[in-house]
DNA sequence: TTCGTCATGTAATGGGTTACATGATTAC
DNA sequence: GTAATCATGTAACCCATTACATGACGAA
């Protein structure tokens, strides 16, 4: 997930990694913050694999002078890691579907293309459809014996997971009226 | 959390761990299931605590007869575990506040005091309503940049929090009115 | 007797957090 | 020159998951 938001951030722009981070938290909503303890080796990881670089690059070779020059560092998405970025963002896999990666998916949804933009969101509604289901369910079956504070809790739950539901739907309408203007009077 | 959900369950009645597992997923909404994986290791610790009692207990001299009796194994909530779970439910610190806290404590609570009820639903209201002028603030600011899905995506998570606002505000309203039926005309 | 599901458990791993340590830069 | 904040980094830990292994028991 982490991986998806840096190379997403750092196609818009080359950041270092602190403003990564603030970006980050504004991205994916104030909640989900990320510490730097997770941020820093991810971009050690992603920076060794080959798509971002490093600006100025670790220094190979610890000359005694200069040593621990300590300052901003750059990091730039390469050719390697748009490719590869691409390639996170085509894949269609389950993760795509549970609420942290497909809100990393949706937040980068305009580099992504409309084909598979509905792939995830119809993906995505499957899921919280079988979660209404079965929240519905067990409410019903068990709705009476529930404690009050409980069933309030389910029931708000419900609620929220119908209303994700429909908007799914909306944005679903939206994607398919915009790939086939056909029908457009 | 984990711990306060087994004490929870277990406090209404005893159970073996793979019921608790049900019990639990369906406790706490279908999503969030825990794995038995992290079940069976929080029973044994609880248990070594002295919170819970296993019936039959493990063998202490391993008899090379009846060796590895793998079977039903009820867990029951001792007084000390009830003395603990009662210190947990009261104890109004900041993780009661966070989705997973504020949830583990609003389905235990029938079990809990009305003033502490109250504290907890006054606290998480004022962490989602923080949240939400985070977003609030963040989308004005930024909300005309934005493409379109991650503005959509934030509008969505602002009326969510919003709503979460709204459900909290009468969740409170009730307590109070439970808490002092004076004015009862 | 074999299949499904109930039932318990462990080892390896993962993906993060907290707390800490340090250094650079800016504003006063 | 000193406080705040920008900025990078590491180590220890936590809490869970996945994948696996095992076994009991009832129904067909």
């Amino acid at each position: 997930m982490l991986e998806i938001a840096v190379l997403g951030l750092l196609n818009e722009s080359p950041m270092h990694g602190y403003e990564l981070r603030k970006r980050l938290s504004s991205l994916l909503g104030a909640f989900r913050a990320f510490s730097y303890g997770s941020l820093y080796p991810t971009l050690r990881r992603l920076a060794d694999a080959g798509w971002i670089s490093e600006e100025p690059p670790i220094e190979a070779a610890p000359g005694t002078a200069t040593r621990s020059r300590r300052g901003k560092r750059v990091y730039r998405l390469t050719a390697e890691g748009k490719e590869h970025l691409a390639v996170l963002l085509a894949r269609v896999g389950p993760d795509a579907f549970d609420d942290e990666g497909f809100g990393a998916r949706l937040a980068f949804f305009a580099q992504t293309r409309s084909e598979i933009r509905l792939q995830i969101l119809e993906g995505r509604r499957r899921r919280v459809e079988e979660q209404r289901d079965g929240m519905k369910s067990t409410l019903a079956r068990t709705g009476e014996r529930l404690d009050r504070y409980t069933r309030q809790l389910h029931e708000h739950g419900l609620e929220s997971v119908d209303r994700e539901v429909r908007w799914l739907t909306e944005l679903i309408e939206n994607e398919r009226s915009d790939a086939s203007p056909a029908a457009e009077k």
